[in-house]
RNA sequence: AGCGGGAUGGGAUAGCCAGGAGAUUCCGCCGGGCUCAUAACCCGGAGACCGGUAGUUCAAAUCUACCUCCCGCUACCA
């Protein structure tokens, strides 16, 4: 690995961070790999050898969750997700020079490859950790099979990671009051022996990598307060049977965690275009560093390519990545997308109302910063597509080669100005800076700006009031204009690129030419251009708003509207609890009716209600979680059943005395049937 | 509250890391031009004291401190 600019000697070995195999792809995912598209076919304009990798990630708790719930095999569940990305990103132009899986033979064997180079050079250690286990169930409980409450903030999360609270990393064991998520009876924790990495040796690495990492800012700094704080050794091993076997000896029951095996995929696809395609030496790259390796990713797994993964390839003597960038999530209409209300905007769904991949391409690639998130609305996708790729380059490529057809029959016979050359090679400056700091809105844009230079070089040439002679060498000029924007545009819009490229007779794709031939003379003859881009209209715009519009409603309301209770609800009706409690047991509880007096929003929380519930004897004060699904206004008056002999809690710094009852996810509160007084003994 | 990201003409964006010319570009608005072209294109204009306060500096959108407001983080979503 250099830290040269591109081009460099060495090949380039593009990665986009992997799909995790269990659902449909969105707009959001997209992001991801048509910039890694982008930029591999931007440096490879710029002479760089470079290819692009990826694979589906088909291990790990939740594809095993969710294929039990299915009742398939995990194999089988993660694979039919497999096929249908293999399918989806040639659809939007996304072209893996190798798209393989987790679960294939290579990567299977290069991750225990790995395993044993850390075990040879002693990274790996044998610990006894406390692993939750559901007594019940007869099962061990990694990851997400168990959530609880997070050790370091308090708050409610996930087994591997506090995804409400302070987002930290945790380790196998590390929750507090696990509760198995299959189940949900409550946890215990039981002695295990699992394998783990030694992180903590390799901190000095680490910490030198961070600085020495190229890409965007996000990951060169979310991550160093952790580096620079006391890294835990990074438990690789869990109790289960779906992933790969731990290679080593006396553990036979487990598997590599699936954080081991996921970024090693980047590496097994390389391997395997090697041995298909000669050009490339994947060890020189890997192990020798004669490679540019640049990692794509969104930006919620920094962590994994900013700490473990350069430890990961230290530990087993391969070379570091040279760059890692991070890319912004998709917003739609300004909110953060969301799969499970249906606030997303789907691949197929996208394809399916008839517009070019590329459209989808330019917007998503351009539309801001690499890093940061871009809103997407079907308002800004029709103004971009209509003023800035059909308006400026459509129209640009259009009037100028229908000129040079009409007129000349093609290129005509005439020397390209000093004005436009200098013009062109200024925008091929700029590109290769762009390209060279990831800036691919950058890159995109100037792309553009050369085709806006075009309309404002015919305009004030007139070549419509000249005679051919004169005319001639200003339509020559826009012809190389044209090729050039053809070539600069390629990226983004691979198959729009190739239909100039063919309007202005150039043999072959575009995608094989490099800038340099921005300023190489364009083919001789060719006839009339059809028209690049067709504007999206108004009352499309309207109807997809429509459409997004109604299909967020209907997907909120299936939470709140019980009646319509679809399948997939059904199937997650938490199962009935075997176990059954004495009359005494439930005794214990003090259930009571109680009034609520008041309600109002406790400061600084999104859900904490602060409600003061009259229980006949005194007025308590109590936080519930429920102020977005209800009206605060409403509530006083209304009769609840409350749990007062429940121990205090202190939310937000508020204290709770108690607590409502209510069902499910939406809050519902029980209330009385008749007009019991406050205070009523709940039996 | 914590973590992360923001706040730049009416809307959307760039510039901030490496402080210095008239603060970029797109949409919209006003006026004009052109008519080869997808009612497109081109030119000109109005419109921003760059969220606030204080500081560093000859010089701050850019650096520092504090503050205000917004967004994501509850269904695993990049």
């Amino acid at each position: 690995m250099t830290h040269e600019d591109f081009p460099t000697d060495d090949p380039a070995v593009v990665t986009a961070g992997l799909p995790y195999a269990n659902g449909d792809l969105h707009i959001g995912h997209l992001r991801s790999y048509v910039n890694a598209d982008a930029l591999t076919r931007g440096l490879r304009k710029l002479g760089q050898q470079a290819i692009y990798v990826c694979g589906s990630d088909m291990h790990g708790t939740p594809i095993a969750v969710e294929a039990e719930k299915e009742g398939v095999s995990p194999e089988a569940f993660a694979l039919r997700h497999h096929e249908q990305y293999e399918e989806t990103f040639p659809q939007f132009n996304v072209e893996f020079d190798q798209y393989g899986h987790t679960h294939d033979e290579t990567n299977t064997a290069l991750t225990k490859e790995f395993v044993r180079s850390w075990e040879d050079n002693g990274y790996v250690h044998e610990k006894e950790i406390n692993v939750a286990y559901d007594p019940e169930a007869d099962q061990w409980l990694p990851d997400r099979f168990v959530e609880g409450t997070c050790p370091y903030c308090g708050e409610h999360a996930r087994g591997d990671e506090c995804d409400e609270g302070c987002q930290r990393h945790l380790e196998p064991g590390e929750i507090e009051e696990p509760v198995s998520t299959i189940t949900g009876n409550p946890a215990e924790y039981r002695k295990r022996e699992h394998k783990f990495l030694r992180l903590s040796a390799l901190q000095d690495h680490l910490q030198g990598f961070i600085n020495r990492v190229e890409g965007t800012s996000n990951a060169q700094n979310q991550p160093l307060e952790w580096i620079e704080g006391e890294l835990q050794d990074l438990c690789i091993t869990r109790d289960m049977d779906w992933g790969i076997d731990y290679p080593g000896e006396g553990a036979d029951d487990l598997v590599l965690y699936v954080w081991v095996d996921a970024p090693i995929e980047y590496v097994s696809t390389t391997k395997q275009y090697s041995e298909r395609d000669g050009d490339l030496d994947w060890e020189s790259v890997w192990k020798n560093g004669d490679g540019e390796v640049v990692h794509v990713i969104g930006r919620d797994i920094i962590q994994h390519h900013t700490v473990y993964w350069p430890a990961m390839l230290e530990a087993a003597d391969y070379a570091e990545p040279r760059a890692v960038c991070a890319v912004g999530f998709v917003n739609i209409d300004g909110k953060g997308l969301s799969t499970s209300k249906n606030r997303a905007i789907w691949a197929q769904e996208y394809l399916d109302e008839g517009f070019h991949p590329d459209l989808l391409r330019y917007y998503i690639a351009t539309a801001s910063g690499f890093e940061r998130d871009v809103n997407f609305s079907w308002d800004r996708f029709a103004e971009r597509v209509n003023s800035e790729l059909a308006d400026v380059v459509g129209n640009f490529v259009y009037r100028a080669l229908l000129f040079a057809a009409r007129n000349f029959g093609g290129t005509p016979d005439a020397r390209v100005s000093d004005e436009v050359e200098t013009e062109i090679a200024q925008a091929m400056d700029d590109y290769e800076d762009a390209l060279n700091d990831y800036d691919l809105q950058s890159a995109g844009q100037r792309a553009v700006a050369l085709a806006r230079f075009g309309n404002e070089y015919i305009q004030r040439n007139e070549p419509w009031k000249l005679d051919d002679d004169e005319a001639a060498p200003v339509i020559r000029d826009c012809v190389q204009l044209v090729k050039a924007v053809a070539v600069l545009l390629q990226p983004f819009t691979p198959e729009k690129a190739d239909a100039i490229w063919s309007q202005i007779g150039e043999p072959d794709s575009a995608a094989a030419a490099t800038i340099g031939d921005c300023l190489q003379a364009p083919a001789g003859e060719f006839g009339e251009p059809e028209e690049l881009f067709t504007k999206v209209e108004d009352d499309r715009v309207e109807e997809l708003d429509e459409k997004l519009q109604s299909k967020i409603e209907a997907g909120s309301s299936d939470e709140d509207d019980e009646a319509d209770v679809s399948e997939e609800s059904a199937t997650e009706l938490e199962p009935l609890a075997d176990e059954r409690v004495s009359f005494e047991d439930f005794q214990d509880l003090d259930l009571r009716v109680g009034e609520i007096q008041t309600a109002e929003g406790v400061e600084g929380a999104d859900d904490l209600a602060r409600l003061e519930v009259d229980i006949g004897h005194e007025v308590r004060q109590i936080v519930a979680g429920i102020k977005q699904l209800h009206d605060l206004d409403d509530l006083p008056g209304t009769r609840v059943v409350i749990v007062a002999n429940l121990e205090k809690a202190e939310l937000f710094g508020v204290e709770s005395n108690g607590m409502i009852l209510a069902a499910g996810e939406d809050a519902d509160l029980l209330t009385t049937h008749g007009d019991s007084e406050p205070g009523t003994k709940v039996k």
